[in-house]
RNA sequence: GGUCGCGUAGCUCAGCUGGAUAGAGCAUCUGCCUUCUAAGCAGACGGUCACAGGUUCGAAUCCUGUCGCGAUCACCA
């Protein structure tokens, strides 16, 4: 079912008669109609701005409103009235429009899900180094990417989700050096150390002994600058690298082992977050990709060599810099590779008509150019490149930084919430007859429901603030307190059951809070269709809060389960039930999960 | 310095392609648990939308400039 689930939205039908109308009465054309839902304050539900067809139309935009709405009454069955105030027209429909609505959102399981548009895209997201675990800045990055890919499934778009792993470098050779030398044969199975974490610390260790290396150095007469470059470990690290490089047995075995330790921790770690992965790609190898198109791109004259033999594009048309493509000794740079791996993924998936890149706001410049050379390049599908780029996670101390220890370890945060998560719902009491596994379970759902809704809640360009003491905060637009609704309706429900319910009647009249819910029902599809378009999560978090909190409202103040079952009734539990689906339906665009009972 | 992004209530954030009197949560204060889950509901308080111009019927939203914060401008990744 597409996003609009009637045959014709309301909305398009009104143009096409407003259209007319306008026609009709003054014998102009209008190109568009601008609509938007009627304020609370003002009565009906949904306005016809009058002042832009002043510019087409002279007059007085109170008459026209009124000749347009006289019209519109009179020629369609779901305008029940109408009034204007100033330049705008309030319409006023029927309550049947209003349960037809709400009948196709309880006869679609997958409320707002588009069917296969035939397109299929590529998102990347978290990508990490594998000498340190995953951070804050990590679990943004993850949360964003899955959350973008699941919205744009729904949207109807087929999603490869990947990661590109940085398993090759100096940082992971730093690591390697560490452990040769202070590792006394630790390993993950041995410590019981998370495999991410226990590479990690070798990592540190390297930063501490060369520190006090170059130290030493310093106080035997050498410059700052000269000790850093000749102290033993960094030396020693940079020819782990080369021996790597050049395919040395040993080195090759020991890097291989330590990230294999790293992966199983990682997996842990994406586990507990709930994201996935496709495919993954490991820079190991993809770092010489790219060289090869270097030369594509010098026969098609869209790169041009200097005379010590490297590469550069001209972008200075396009405001921008000359940009490095292949170094003076044919070597790669940064670009080559990104540019050379964007063209693989091509290859792997023949069916992808875009790609997105999951990458903090730092690479903004990066990227820019990135997708330019693609698009000079000539690839289809570089005109459907997007970074979605985000902001920094800051603390309220500031930076994170993971030479000063101020880095929030994913792990310890999700346990953190899952923590407090316990605390409330055991204060509470309200969970005393679940067992233990079903416990674990729920506080597992609601603390990452928070940790979620309070990353995605926000614009993702923004940077976010990120306190530790709010983060845990279950009331108010938090995710929990979605969830909380959620549950709050499937208790409704399981009551219902045991009540023999009559079928619910057409030709209710419906209340002023009851139609407010269901015009937030209506705009659900329209939502998820601006979210896949922007991007953005957030405005998926933003709209169910509204419509929870809408619902919260509704439903508190109306006795619902009446010993008299009526008509009325049924409606009411009908109308949670599709609240209920919807509220399903956006949790799981944002990767949430709701639970039947908190 | 060039380029890009951000600046809305004490704090954290919404505000869609310009539309009606600027919207939430937290914090502070007032009510509401013998009735479906009070992780809730109803209400009060709180604003020069950084500043100055411009565009027009109409600007938090678009344009220009200024200020503040951040990022970025490597033959690093």
């Amino acid at each position: 079912m597409p996003f609009n689930f009637h045959e014709m939205s309301l909305e398009d039908k009104l143009k096409q008669y407003i259209i007319e109308a306008v026609n009709e009465l003054y014998g102009q054309t209008l190109e568009r109609v601008e609509f938007q839902t009627t304020r609370k304050d003002f009565e009906g539900d949904l306005t016809v701005v009058i002042f832009p067809m002043l510019r087409l139309i002279k007059g007085n935009p109170v008459a026209i409103g009124t000749a347009i709405g006289e019209f519109l009454t009179a020629s369609l069955e779901e305008v029940q009235g109408f009034n204007v105030v100033k330049g705008f027209l309030n319409l006023t429909f029927n309550d049947a429009h209003f349960i037809d609505a709400f009948d196709a959102v309880n006869d679609y399981s997958r409320f707002g899900w588009a069917n296969p548009d035939g397109g299929a895209v590529m998102v990347e997201y978290s990508s990490p180094n594998t000498n340190k675990p995953l951070h804050l800045g990590h679990i943004r990055n993850n949360l964003l990417g899955f959350s973008v890919a699941e919205i744009l499934k729904a949207s109807g778009k087929t999603v490869y989700k990947t990661q590109i792993i940085n398993d090759r470098g100096i940082h992971i050779c730093k690591s390697m050096w560490a452990w040769r030398h202070f590792g006394n044969g630790q390993t993950p199975q041995n410590t019981n150390l998370k495999g991410d974490k226990l590479v990690g610390n070798y990592y540190v260790i390297f930063d501490q002994k060369y520190k006090e290396q170059v130290k030493q150095l310093i106080a035997q007469g050498h410059s700052e600058e000269d000790a850093a470059r000749q102290a033993p470990a960094i030396k020693e690290a940079q020819e782990l690298l080369r021996l790597w490089e050049a395919g040395d047995q040993e080195v090759v075995a020991l890097w291989s082992e330590m990230n294999q330790w790293v992966y199983e921790g990682f997996a842990a770690t994406y586990k507990k977050l709930g994201v996935d992965f496709d495919h993954n790609y490991y820079e190991s190898n993809t770092y010489l990709l790219g060289k090869d198109h270097i030369q594509e791109g010098l026969d098609r004259n869209v790169f041009y060599q200097k005379e010590d033999g490297s590469v550069w594009c001209d972008l200075t048309e396009d405001g921008l810099d000359h940009k490095l493509v292949l170094r003076s000794d044919g070597t790669s740079v940064y670009m080559t590779q990104d540019i050379g791996t964007a063209i693989q993924r091509a290859i792997d998936y023949p069916n992808i008509t875009g790609m997105i890149y999951t990458v903090g706001n730092e690479q903004d410049y990066h990227f820019k150019v990135l997708f330019l050379i693609l698009s000079k390049l000539g690839y289809p599908w570089a005109q459907h490149l997007f970074h979605l780029s985000y902001g920094m996670v800051d603390l309220p101390s500031g930076k994170m930084k993971s030479r000063e220890g101020t880095v929030v370890d994913a792990d310890d945060l999700i346990d953190q919430m899952q923590d407090t998560a316990r605390e409330i719902a055991t204060g509470l009491g309200k969970i005393d007859d679940l067992t233990e596994a079903q416990k674990t379970t729920l506080f597992e759902e609601i603390g990452l429901g928070a940790l979620k809704y309070y990353i995605l809640k926000v614009d993702p360009k923004k940077r976010i603030l990120f306190d530790p003491k709010e983060s845990v905060d279950f009331q108010g637009n938090t995710g929990p307190f979605i969830q909380y609704t959620y549950a709050r309706i499937q208790s409704i429900a399981r009551k219902a059951k045991a009540v023999d319910l009559p079928q619910y009647d057409h030709n209710l009249k419906l209340q002023e809070k009851e139609k407010s819910v269901l015009k937030l029902l209506q705009g659900f599809p329209q939502k998820i269709q601006e979210a896949a378009h922007q991007y953005s999560p957030a405005l998926i978090a933003n709209y169910t809060y509204e419509l929870v909190k809408e619902f919260n409202s509704f439903y508190q103040n109306v006795p619902i389960l009446t010993t008299e079952v009526g008509p009325e009734t049924t409606f009411r539990i009908a109308l949670c039930d599709a609240v209920a689906q919807v509220i399903k339906s956006s949790c799981s665009l944002l990767g949430i999960q709701v639970p039947d009972r908190m």
